[in-house]
DNA sequence: CACAAATCATTCGTATACAAATAATTTGTA
DNA sequence: TACAAATTATTTGTATACGAATGATTTGTG
């Protein structure tokens, strides 16, 4: 079997296309791929502790920490103690954070559109299916 | 729209869990999920360049030459000067590397047939058209 | 209350991944 | 042949991503 039929490589590859597409539009108001997840948990709530981000985003914690540490010194969110649980910090979007949701959400409809379009209807919802049941669901 | 049904998002969790499943497997054997898809690459075909590889892989040559420093080190691969081309390393498998291809093609379809468990094979063909679509062969 | 166990965030080490810059060499062209 | 352009590999810098270890704190149990 040659490398391009199989499965990790296909996912892989389809991943990094949607990242490259996404990047060059998302670099313009100064946020990657991967921080644009995160946000997206931000702009539904507000507040959340960091492990929660991670739990949600099925990242380790070593990662939410950097990644917070980025978004923070560029101004888009920031650590607040929680004052009933001192080994918490209760994560908030700033002004600039919450203006990004708008702009954000369009890009990444833009992105989805035009990886998406010339399938059916059918097609996508199966499609999304199936990596919703192997990359969210299954042995969880 | 939740992050859940972000094809980006998606996409990057289908291809962690494939990653995920593979690497226990394919540490015992002393590699990494990404590197196997390099040594893919090299089972086929011996002594190519490292831009050559990293055409087929559609991976960046500043990522390919760390890849194969660690591919090296650990005596899976050698690199051999082109005696035409003193620009190109010739990249080719020790004894080490080529006997990895068996055991670790048997840990990829072990992998890949857990994941597609409980799927039809319409339902995996499809799947499989669209990332290879996706991520392969739209835009370029 | 005391202390083991659990929880949360962080740090450290390793491995991708890409962009941009650099170095060495080869190719194309005047 | 001389020299600009292209090619190949590498280095540097930034951003994920995870496992393991650490430190601070809280919770659970006797």
């Amino acid at each position: 079997m040659k490398i391009e039929d199989c499965l990790n490589f296909l996912a892989s590859k389809t991943y990094q296309r949607l990242s490259q597409l996404a990047k060059p539009k998302l670099s313009k108001l100064g946020i990657t791929t991967t921080q644009c997840a995160l946000l997206h948990v931000l702009w539904e709530q507000d507040g959340l502790k960091g492990i929660e981000l991670g739990e949600r985003l099925r990242i380790d914690g070593a990662t939410i920490t950097g990644m917070l540490d980025r978004l923070e010194q560029n101004g888009i969110i920031e650590r607040r103690p929680d004052s009933r649980d001192r080994r918490i910090n209760l994560i908030f979007l700033t002004e600039q954070g919450k203006e990004l949701e708008g702009p954000v959400k369009l890009i990444m409809k833009e992105v989805e559109d035009d990886v998406l379009n010339g399938f059916s209807e059918q097609e996508v919802a199966l499609f999304k299916k199936m990596m919703t049941l192997i990359g969210l669901e299954e042995g969880k």
